[in-house]
RNA sequence: GGAGGGAUGACAGAGCGGCCGAAUGUACCGGUCUUGAAAACCGGCGUGGGCUUGCCCACCGUGGGUUCAAAUCCCACUCCCUCCGCCA
């Protein structure tokens, strides 16, 4: 939610920041509206109220006082200006609705180095990596048997079975088998053990309360997105930054306390909507992934250390897996409605040749904060809202799919990075025969 | 699923129709005392909103209702505790 007050304050600023990410001024301008005639009628109820409890104090003491002709006298009274305050406050309610709808489908502001742009294709890629490149390689050369797109792969070694997980529940429902399952359990372990030392590692319910999903900006404007339990007003949870971020509703922290940082691997489930018809074959896009996300609410002041960290360690994983990757600054078009800053990362899959986005890693200002009510005590005693920071460390379908197209060998099998050998019983060739 | 009990400020815990935004204690902050500290004593100490900045309004799990007036009465819901049933 953005700042009402900063609107009333400086209103041209407002408005010119989120026309940069197509949110039109006469929007912005229905909100003011909006807001002005919230505040007349609320000053309207409010005078009402207090004449209908000064009358009422009154009436107490008329009772005390055993004279009971007064006192209902001054009821009656009271009772009339009750008519009028019951009317102002059912306008006032019926505008304050209004104007609630109206602000939570208000994106954020970006920040201001964000890049301009309409959609993905302005986001603006600032460095790419790959092995060796410190020690001045140049970029890959795939050969030619690493060209073999993972669900042949997944097939061919029957790690991965789709048509088995779209017997269950439908397409885009993958099911993993026998190396290709442990594969996603050794990446959740291994990255989940390497963020625990700083990070506290949490094991949230799968489904969220619409209220938890409206802390996080995924309601009410991604409905379609989002899988409905609706006989129990449920959502299923498409990242772990929903519980995440709702841990603390409403509550007031520590200025010590800060950063408070968590890490948690869930499903993650994902209706993709909008994306109907694209991107459907194999693990390239689908309605159910595991993933491991950082998250952190901390001060303004710690925001840009907190995001840095949890971007350097996406970014490490992806290096210790030996995966190519690039980093993109996302322009105003493509951010997600809460983010005021995101940065995503995509691992190159030499099989489908493609850029996957693995992570994204966003700083959400007190957007998110405002919306789930979350506070600091500051070290004058006041008390602000937080600011709040994730990012994904990783998504999974996506790294297994690079994995097995980047480590094909020659004979069809697949050689897995050493580090995840603890993790994979020191199986690390998966052939055949082996699965 | 059934029966009963509960939900009040950071915490504990009163209040059960009329200056109750809420006693009291603890914690916390400031002061007096002290070489310093502790103790003792004095004062302060919830959150949000509106505007004429001093006042007003809201909030006692949530949402409705009754009343001139609700933390207090009524209804529904949620969560927690105890017991019974069922169960991975």
């Amino acid at each position: 939610m953005i700042d009402l007050a900063q609107l009333r304050r400086e209103p041209e600023f407002v408005k010119t920041a989120l026309a940069r990410r197509g949110v039109d001024f006469s929007t912005m301008d229905e909100i003011i509206a909006l807001d002005v005639e919230h505040r007349r009628l609320l000053q309207e109820a409010e005078g009402l109220r207090a004449e209908v409890k000064e009358f009422s104090r009154q009436v107490g003491e008329a009772r005390k006082n055993k004279e009971s002709a007064k006192a209902d006298e001054l009821a009656a009274k009271s009772r009339n200006l009750g008519d009028h305050e019951k009317l102002a406050t059912q306008q006032l309610d019926a505008v304050a609705e209004e104007l609630r709808e109206k602000l939570l489908l208000i994106p954020n502001l970006p920040a201001p180095d964000v890049p301009d742009g309409q959609d993905e294709n302005d986001n603006v890629e600032t460095r790419r990596w790959w092995v060796g490149m410190d020690e001045g390689a140049t970029f890959p050369t795939y050969a030619e048997y690493q060209r073999v797109p993972h669900w042949d792969i997944g097939i061919e070694l029957g790690i991965l079975d789709l048509e088995s997980g779209a017997k269950l529940a439908g397409s885009m429902f993958p099911l993993y088998r026998g190396a290709g399952a442990r594969l996603v359990r050794a990446l959740g372990f291994y990255a989940l053990n390497s963020h625990i030392a700083d990070y506290e590692e949490i094991r949230p319910p799968s489904f969220a309360l619409t209220e938890t999903m409206m802390s996080t900006g995924h309601l009410p404007k991604s409905v379609d997105d989002m899988y409905a339990i609706e006989r129990d007003d449920l959502w299923a949870i498409p990242t772990a930054e929903v519980p995440l971020t709702s841990m603390n509703r409403g509550e007031i922290l520590d200025e010590e306390q800060l950063p408070v940082r968590l890490t948690a691997q869930t499903a993650c489930f994902r209706r993709e909507a909008g994306a109907a018809g694209r991107d459907t074959r194999g693990l390239l896009r689908v309605h159910e992934f595991d993933k491991v996300e950082l998250f952190a609410y901390c001060t303004p002041d710690q925001a840009d250390a907190a995001h840095a960290d949890i971007l350097a360690r996406a970014e490490a994983l992806l290096q210790v897996l030996g995966l190519t990757y690039r980093v993109l600054d996302l322009c105003t078009g493509d951010l997600g409605t809460s983010s005021a800053r995101t940065v995503d990362l995509e691992v190159y899959s030499p099989g489908v040749d493609r850029w996957l986005e693995v992570s994204s890693v966003s700083w959400f200002r007190d957007f998110q904060a405002r919306r789930a009510n979350v506070r600091y005590r500051t070290a004058a005693g006041t008390t602000a809202f937080v600011h709040t920071v994730n990012g994904s460390a990783l998504a999974w379908a996506r790294i297994w799919a690079a994995l097995v197209e980047t480590y094909r060998q020659p004979d069809g099998s697949v050689k897995l990075p050493d580090v995840l050998a603890p993790y994979m019983g020191d199986q690390l060739v998966i052939t055949k025969k082996a699965s």
